[in-house]
DNA sequence: TGTGGCGCGTAAT
DNA sequence: ATTACGCGCCACA
């Protein structure tokens, strides 16, 4: 079925977020690095615009402060804290302050 | 610490 | 085709 209605960026998209292995993020500045892209903020819009959630872990992907950033494309404290608990299932830690453990955060 | 501006892509008009 | 917006980041004051 064709490429899909999604744009060449998701199938990029999606393609990085695979190499994220699990109990490990990435922040938007690094995945949007590797997708060669200037701007994070193409990255993250993809991630909201993507329907695939549960099929693409978008919630892998935090801010370059360590914060979770958003979810879905909603900074509300119940989405951050199911992102939270989705990546604390994965087996990713997080400090004190609500920050992602920086041992599990991948800035390359 | 807080504010503004910046570049990229998408979606809508 | 053009405009407006978006889960951000960085630089500067």
């Amino acid at each position: 079925m064709k490429t899909g209605q999604l744009t060449p960026f998701q199938l990029k998209l999606h393609a990085a977020l695979r190499q994220i292995p699990a109990g490990r993020v990435m922040t938007y500045a690094a995945l949007a690095a590797r997708l060669r892209c200037r701007s994070p903020r193409a990255v993250g819009q993809a991630l909201r615009a993507n329907p695939y959630a549960p099929r693409i872990p978008c919630h892998r992907i935090i801010c370059s402060d360590l914060t979770l950033g958003g979810y879905q494309g909603a900074d509300s404290r119940a989405a951050l804290a199911r992102k939270r608990a989705l990546l604390a299932q994965e087996g990713v830690r997080f400090l004190p302050d609500g920050r992602v453990d920086p041992t599990c955060v991948i800035r390359s």
